[in-house]
DNA sequence: ACCCATATATTGGGCATCCAATACGTTTTG
DNA sequence: CAAAACGTATTGGATGCCCAATATATGGGT
């Protein structure tokens, strides 16, 4: 159960930390345009957990009714892409995001 | 309406990032004991939104069945303060938290 | 005492995310 | 070609957080 390449704390038990599900995948199609599965397992190797299918499609399915992400369909993978738009809200969320949890960031993420 | 107090950056209307609202009760709960609108003022500075009476005291109520904090009442306040047990979750929590979203702190957070 | 501001609390409706289970089409494999 | 693996997708039910509106109790000011 050892998850070296994933994140370092086990996920906790006090709160709940559901949200941010929308926003950690248009963070990692910053990085590079994935399909389902692919960005299923990046966060897992983020959070430690991978969302069900009932979780991730749906989820993807509004990030593209809402004109954030488009797809490309190659075999029987849909890569998602984000849009102009999608790269500009997440650059905008990601700065709101930072600012609200700094203060979290500093005093534990420094150094562990 | 100026909020130079408050969190830099207007909420993004990209990604709902609704969540959260437990465990940044319970961190800034660890700064000091404090009653319900004091709390919901402490929330709106950080993140631009007050959590409206509905969503407050039913978290409140959830955390203190968890035995995560307890109250004491003075006069018409009543105060909440981590319980052991809430102090050693939260920070998991927190260490937790840091670790998932280290990266997008890096790239966003580092100055703005 | 009375009124008002403060603080706590509930109701009811909605959305995002969570899960397990299941289904279906495509690609790879043997 | 058939079977297995892969990837996408849906269903149904639960929970956390969102809101507006309303209710109740306490404390302070006059």
């Amino acid at each position: 159960m050892s998850k070296e390449d994933e994140c370092c704390s086990d996920i906790p038990d006090c709160c709940d930390m559901r949200g941010l599900l929308s926003f950690t995948m248009l963070w990692l199609l910053t990085k590079r345009d994935m399909y389902g599965q692919e960005l299923a397992e990046e966060i897992e190797k983020m959070r430690g957990t991978k969302p069900n299918p009932g979780t991730l499609y749906p989820a993807l399915q509004e990030l593209e009714k809402r004109g954030l992400v488009e797809t490309r369909k190659e075999g029987r993978r849909k890569y998602y892409l984000l849009t102009d738009s999608g790269r500009r809200g997440v650059g905008e969320a990601c700065e709101y995001f930072c600012n609200v949890y700094s203060e979290i960031f500093r005093e534990y993420g420094g150094d562990g």
